[in-house]
DNA sequence: GTCTATAGCTAGATAGAC
DNA sequence: GTCTATCTAGCTATAGAC
């Protein structure tokens, strides 16, 4: 067999950089070929089935993030809250480098396209609030609270997202975080 | 002169239901003009530069919606604050369809369409966060977080509009809109 | 596993009849 | 002002060489 070219998640990378910016109607094969390092038949040869298994793989490897950088640290008991919500917040702002890149669930949720990842796009987004629900109980909140803020975290960083490139400018995204860690120190 | 087919004020709406649902790049011209009822060539005619003048259009028109169902209400001295706002929140729910529908904004901030758009966009959301500071001033806010709520309002719009469509219930929009109410309850 | 070349189709945009 | 018919470019997807 002919080695890889490139890495699987050098890969993904690459592509989830092209449909985060451009969303999936907007994404051409030419550009996730360029994107990613690899010609568009080689992009078939992983993908069989084009662009739709594509951006499943992007939203697998989305999923396998957010276990990873924020849902098994939120629910890490061997760390106190507050450690947990810095290292978190950081990796949140890394992700979506201090307010300028766009979230690819919001790229991925037009109507056009939506149906194809619905189920995907759920589940990471259900993930999201319930390791913030964790935190939130284990900070003291009751759980309905502890709840009802998780989902504030998540709308605040999804809408701040859209109204720090509606604006142009990163202080939206970079204000939601700040509200997030004030709304989950210790009473 | 032949007569419009299809009167303005519907030609827009038609065009930006579209555009909110598929986005800039994901709307052909073929779906702008069967959404609208005219034929492509008609469409050219009444918009010479094509999809561009269109989505443009669509967005000025979002722009003279702001200020009469928003703006023009939130500044109203005439009216009691609380007043304004709840007349505010009912044109903000229907247009948005208890949450069902997205917001164009978003839907043409996609990176590959942002570009062509941004001051018309960035102009709307500056005009929605001017309205609700005024509000928040006048039920006694200080400037400062009238400015901070304001733009809390219009992230937590966007956000839930956002969430709702990914977890597919309109639950965390609704829940948005009770927030908002409570923000601006006198104290 | 990667590539070049190309098939078949639809995109945005235009010409010209009525 | 609206329409049908059509242009070219770019699209998704495939075939087949290496």
């Amino acid at each position: 067999m002919r080695p890889q070219k490139v890495e699987d998640e050098q890969l993904i990378s690459g592509l989830m950089s092209v449909l985060r910016s451009k969303g999936y109607e907007g994404s051409s094969l030419n550009e996730l070929a360029s994107g990613s390092g690899l010609q568009k038949a080689s992009l078939y040869h992983r993908f069989p089935e084009g662009k739709k298994e594509i951006a499943l793989a992007v939203l697998n490897y989305v999923n396998t993030w957010v276990e990873n950088n924020l849902y098994n640290i939120l629910i890490d008991k061997s760390l106190k809250p507050k450690k947990r919500l810095n290292l978190v917040i950081e990796n949140i702002n890394n992700l979506y480098n201090n307010g300028e890149k766009s979230c690819v669930l919001n790229a991925l949720s037009m109507d056009s396209s939506v149906s194809l990842f619905a189920l995907e796009i759920k589940k990471i987004m259900q993930l999201w609030i319930d390791g913030f629900t964790e935190l939130g109980i284990d900070i003291g909140f009751k759980k309905k609270l502890a709840a009802e803020n998780a989902l504030q975290v998540l709308i605040s960083i999804q809408g701040s997202l859209v109204i720090s490139k509606g604006l142009g400018s990163s202080t939206p995204f970079l204000s939601a975080l700040k509200s997030i860690e004030i709304m989950y120190q210790d009473k």
